[in-house]
DNA sequence: GCCAACGTTGGC
DNA sequence: GCCAACGTTGGC
């Protein structure tokens, strides 16, 4: 049975992991994790599937912008770092018997030609209605339709 | 480094 | 259950 394909983007900032970061452990998967946003959480735990797709996105540099395409490699599973006293991401309040946390490792999957930045992004057609692009949006893991994620894909893959 | 926007917390 | 205070995000 053929299975409906979910798009995604997802930010990082690029001083604490980048696309790079994910392309050097091209062989492995990289736990996705210090997520501590429940609708972030709730799309992993819900809608995120193996072979999902994702725009890789470098927040907080500059420019911001789609570094590259990842791919989701499992399902949601409870993030340990959640439990770890010495990790930033440790929230006391995460019950291990019942883990509020979750996390979905992520794997590369291509390069693009180039860097998509924002600025471009919000001159595509397709992307006007991108949670990315509207006013104040802070969620670091929002989904996208297919045909946003073909634009920028596109966009990405064709020579500057 | 600034600051607007947003989510979370906790007193009431 | 309201809402002010606070901490964080992220573009600029």
């Amino acid at each position: 049975m053929l299975q409906q394909m979910n798009y995604w983007l997802m930010k990082s900032e690029p001083d604490v992991f980048s696309f790079e970061d994910l392309k050097a452990c091209q062989q492995q998967t990289e736990p996705w994790d210090g997520i501590r946003n429940y609708q972030a959480r709730n799309f992993m735990r819900d809608a995120m599937k193996p072979g999902d797709q994702v725009l890789f996105y470098h927040s907080n540099t500059n420019p911001p912008g789609v570094a590259g395409i990842a791919e989701i490699a499992s399902k949601a599973y409870p993030d340990p770092t959640a439990f770890d006293k010495k990790s930033s991401y440790y929230d006391p309040k995460s019950d291990p018997e019942n883990p509020r946390w979750l996390l979905v490792d992520v794997r590369f999957k291509a390069d693009l030609k180039r860097y998509v930045a924002l600025d471009e992004i919000k001159q595509i057609p397709e992307c006007a209605a991108m949670r990315l692009i509207q006013r104040g949006n802070r969620l670091s893991i929002t989904p996208v339709s297919k045909s946003e994620f073909q634009a920028i894909k596109n966009a990405g893959m064709r020579q500057a």
